[in-house]
DNA sequence: ACGTCACACTTGCATTTTGCAAGTATGAGC
DNA sequence: GCTCATACTTGCAAAATGCAAGTGTGACGT
């Protein structure tokens, strides 16, 4: 398997990559992610469990049955390859 | 939308970066592509469909019913973000 | 002229993934 | 003990993906 098949095994998921630039702006809670993206829930639970498994985020405990949800190093490591996707979009050759 | 979902509708889907990514070592033709990286062969053809309708790549007529499939200025533009995400996969932070 | 072959697909159907809507669990706070 | 916010889970429909077999076409040899 290619090193980008290895990426896209981890992180080409529906919604994966939309999740981690959200928090590239810092930690967020569930809702928020929710909200922000207008992820459905049940996806959003799958994908914050597999990159969690994959090293990719982690969960941090916050009050009673809240938490968020951030970036591990291995995470903010997807910065370059985000930025880079997003320049594409952006359509700036 | 942003930026990041403007990219991934348009190469988000699976496969369609693996097929760029093979496209950047020059045009391929379809039993390549096929052979090379192992897609199931009614997907490379969608996925050609709307990599060429996104204008990601175009088709090259070569003898009777052979063509190559060749990256665009646009395609050839997902050069950065492919390695950048290769690398990523590679695990090098 | 005719059959064969390589090539680029298409088609039918099973499986998997995604999406929507509604429901559950838990503990804080009144 | 009731309500509320938060973080999910569950059931089911829809869409995407995958597998295997079939189709169309023009070159080429006989």
């Amino acid at each position: 398997m290619s090193d980008l098949a290895a990426a896209l095994d981890i992180v080409g998921a529906r919604w994966a990559l939309l999740i981690v630039e959200r928090l590239l702006d810092g930690p967020q809670r569930y809702g928020d992610l929710q909200r922000d993206l207008g992820v459905p829930t049940n996806i959003l639970a799958t994908r914050l469990r597999e990159l969690e498994a994959a090293g990719v985020l982690s969960r941090l405990p916050l009050r009673h049955n809240t938490r968020a949800y951030a970036l591990t190093d291995r995470g903010l490591a997807l910065r370059e390859a985000i930025i880079a996707l997003g320049r594409w979009g952006r359509n700036e050759t």
